[in-house]
DNA sequence: ATAGTTGCAAAAGTTTTGCATTGTA
DNA sequence: TACAATGCAAAACTTTTGCAACTAT
């Protein structure tokens, strides 16, 4: 699959939206993000995948892109455990299942999660966001090419 | 305010109780977690704590002795942003405020909060816990001696 | 004694920063 | 040309690992 200048001509659209500069590197990796489905990556799964790019784009770059898109709305950044952080292509309100084993992030399907019997925030703050995280163990059914984009984290 | 002997015995029937040898270190860092209230300490954070000490601990056991631990059943880890993780002193099932300018984190109070509306875990797979943070700003109000276990987080 | 455990130095992994270079007006 | 924005090498920070030293039989 070779690069398609429709692709390119849409990325840099959305960064011009976005207030950021379509610079070769911010486009390069708009288009890995943007062109398909909606992802989890994490800046290390990234840069791997962009190592065979014909110009280069350094993991430094690859971190201070994915925080700028963010930033810019672009991207949602989610910490899951203590390895890197995930962002994520869905800016929109959702939660996650975290396969536990494989270290893969999954949306919660539907948006009917809701969160019940919360008291007040502290006195003086206010809540930005809730992010709950369904844990779960136990390997996954087969289903395709599941990209394992994260080392698992060690058992026992 | 000097160490007792009582607090002594108790950490190391603790430590026996959860099956770990006690050790000088594992007792000094046990006395210090499970001594007062419930805590949210970091790795770095207790390590910088016990630096007065007569005889010293290393960041890296303090790190292996949290893990521990909580592998024990009597800490549990929380990661909350890309920052170092949290290992909290209430290993009952609760969630967790997270104040975002000043990287604190607090208990939710009561045990009332529950999740709805939540689909099944992805096929082959079982819960095994559902994490909330609930993500505030603002500055919270003053409240006698608060303690900032953790560098702030850049703002801007 | 000795088999298993422990503690830490060193290594690995993750993220941020400072500044020379680049791009835009 | 000037001036802000960018990209990355290097630094900083967080976490894990491998093995010498220690401990409880």
């Amino acid at each position: 699959m070779t690069t398609s200048p429709e692709s390119d001509a849409a990325a840099r659209k959305r960064l011009r939206q976005a207030g950021l500069r379509p610079t070769r590197q911010r486009i390069l990796l708009a288009r890995r993000l943007f062109d398909g489905p909606h992802r989890h990556v994490t800046a290390a799964g990234l840069h791997a995948e962009v190592l065979g790019e014909e110009a280069g784009v350094s993991l430094a770059t690859v971190y201070n892109t994915l925080h700028q898109f963010t930033k810019a709305g672009l991207l949602r950044e989610l910490v899951v455990d203590s390895g890197p952080s995930f962002f994520d292509t869905n800016t929109s309100h959702h939660q996650h299942f975290f396969l536990e084993e494989s270290g893969r992030l999954v949306d919660v399907p539907g948006d009917r999660v809701s969160v019940s019997g919360l008291p007040p925030a502290p006195p003086g703050t206010t809540v930005s966001r809730i992010d709950i995280v369904v844990r779960v163990t136990g390997k996954e059914a087969e289903e395709g090419t599941a990209s394992p984009l994260r080392r698992p984290r060690t058992l026992e």
